[in-house]
RNA sequence: GGCGCAUUCGUCUAGGGGUCCAGGACGUCGCCCUCUCACGGCGGUAACACGGGUUCGAAUCCCGUAUGCGCUACCA
């Protein structure tokens, strides 16, 4: 940990992120991601996206188009690529030869049913398994018999003897002993390259000065590091990542809701909100400030503050954050993103200026771009839904309904149907009956919005406009007349 | 099993030996604002995993224990 003082990057780097195209990009990637692009805002240089799609099985374009969707919506900027580490493959064949011909690496016989042999028989021992070698110093006429008979090989890397040291920036100054890693595989017998060689070739290759990653890589990198070395590269300093744990302190499950991009945006959460919460599991500007847009983030980004233990992912925060950018970010800004939600909610073709109003007078009071879209339903429907059980006090009132009448006809007299003459209007009303103002805008808010709370009543009514108030006030007083009774189509 | 990493309010965190009977945020509770709801404001609640050291003094440094997690493949 001490280590860590002092290692404010403040150079131009390359960095990278290197995702496999196995589905939707998780909340862990998010955060790696974007940590990268901070890492990359704060000290410029280049951001280097690479798909790590080897494993084809699993891959397709698909997923990698999804994934490049899912980091622009987050607002993730990368400079280079989408690279296909699939295309890349004979590189790595070719610098995995190099160390064979160097000598820095080895063919192995070994068989794969001897290998789990032994393995099984070290775990029954108590010890753990690592390769003993057996194939590391073959006389030269056994390794040309061996290749005549048709033998098939791996190619193994000949790990140091030495200790390995390396720095991580979230845990400082990393040692790890010599028998942790095994000569490892760089070239399967069917000569395609493993993941170790593929990442470090890459990595080079992009000239990588800082590899963030998540921290289920950190025992990976005593394997990377004389990698590195031994292909003629410049070991890129580390930092790797804890990781993001459900309620349940358990690595994050779908049983907990939401776990990737694709379903925050299908749930309404606006990407700043997203970027902003995301940046803060697992690292904090230092001072008492939590909201901060990308640049200023990028500005007094500093990877000596990340974090080095595992953040619980908490929803309700995420929440509170997305209801913080609702309300404070310019409507225009939001618009583009609460689009596809006003279409599903069908208004797509509502009046602008009407649908406009209403958006400012309720995202304030929404946490979601759904219950925003939803919320102004209200102002374009032909009738209203009622919250039937909060109506038992209206219906116990036998005057109400005649009330309600007199407020709608007074208020359809009015010349002007703007909310200063709407509150004068209800208060003259009110006043002429011996009413409290309240005996009126509580009823008048469940006639035109069908709930309890909301904005304001006469902010509400001037969105509403005169013809549709008319008609829900009728409505309702028809419902209170009936005596709470449904009209048949509305239940 | 081995190796590694981590451990401050329920959650995210501040904290780099004295300024910490531990600060901020989310949540929660109360109050204010108010036509309701939300926003906002104010206040309350609640934590240094445990045990040993080192030191005049430890949340902070060291060692152990516990717990959690990661890795331990011819997966990535």
């Amino acid at each position: 940990m001490t280590e860590r003082q002092g290692t404010v990057i403040e150079g131009p780097v390359r960095v990278r992120f290197a995702p496999s195209p196995t589905g939707f990009l998780h909340v862990g990637g998010v955060r790696t991601a974007i940590y990268n692009d901070l890492l990359r805002l704060h000290a410029g240089g280049a951001f280097v996206l690479r798909i790590e799609d080897t494993d084809k099985a699993r891959s397709d374009e698909a997923m990698t188009r999804q994934i490049q969707d899912a980091l622009s919506w987050t607002g993730v900027r990368w400079d280079e690529g989408p690279f296909l580490q699939s295309e890349r493959l004979p590189r790595h064949t070719e610098r995995a030869q190099e160390l064979l011909a160097a000598d820095k690496a080895y063919r192995c016989f070994c068989t794969t049913e001897m290998l789990e042999a032994q393995r099984a028989e070290a775990q029954k021992a108590g010890g753990s398994f690592s390769y003993p070698r057996t194939c590391a110093h073959l006389a030269p006429e056994e390794i040309a018999r061996r290749i005549g008979e048709g033998q098939p090989f791996a190619v193994r890397f000949r790990a140091p003897d030495e200790s390995i040291r390396f720095l991580d920036l979230v845990r400082g100054d990393m040692e790890f002993p010599a028998d942790a890693i095994d000569d490892f595989i760089l070239l399967r017998s069917d000569g395609t390259p493993t993941y170790h060689m593929s990442v470090v070739c890459d990595d080079i290759d992009m000239a990588i000065t800082h590899v963030v990653r998540g921290e289920d890589h950190l025992s990976n990198t005593p394997k990377h590091v004389p990698l590195f070395l031994a292909l003629g590269g410049a070991v890129p300093v580390f930092a790797h990542l804890p990781l993001i744990l459900g309620p349940d302190k358990k690595r994050l499950s779908k049983r907990f809701g939401a776990t990737s991009v694709e379903e925050f945006r299908a749930e309404g959460i606006l990407p700043p909100a997203l970027y902003n919460y995301m940046v803060l599991l697992g690292w904090s500007p230092g001072e008492d400030r939590e909201v901060l847009p990308r640049e200023e983030m990028g500005r007094i980004f500093d990877v000596d503050r990340l974090n080095a233990s595992a953040a619980v992912f908490d929803r309700e925060k995420l929440l509170w954050m997305n209801g913080q950018y609702m309300s404070s970010l310019a409507l225009d800004e939001v618009r583009p993103y609460l689009e596809p939600f006003l279409a599903e909610a069908g208004l797509a073709g509502a009046d602008p200026a009407r649908l406009r109003a209403a958006l400012e007078l309720h995202r304030s009071r929404s946490r979601t771009l759904r219950d925003l879209a939803a919320a102004v339903g209200i102002y374009f429907r032909d009738e209203l839904a009622y919250d039937v059980p909060a109506c038992a006090k209206f219906l116990a009132d036998p005057d109400l309904p005649v009330h309600l009448a007199a407020l709608r006809d007074h208020w359809m007299e009015l010349p002007s149907f703007d909310k200063e003459a709407l509150e004068a209007g209800l208060r003259a009303v009110a006043g002429e009956r011996g009413l409290k103002a309240g005996a009126l805008i509580h009823p008048a808010r469940m006639a035109l919005s069908g709930e309890t709370g909301g904005p304001p009543l006469f902010d509400l009514v001037e969105v509403m406009g005169r013809e549709e108030t008319s008609r829900h006030l009728g409505h309702f007083i028809a419902f209170l007349r009936r005596g709470g009774a449904l009209p048949e189509h509305q239940d």
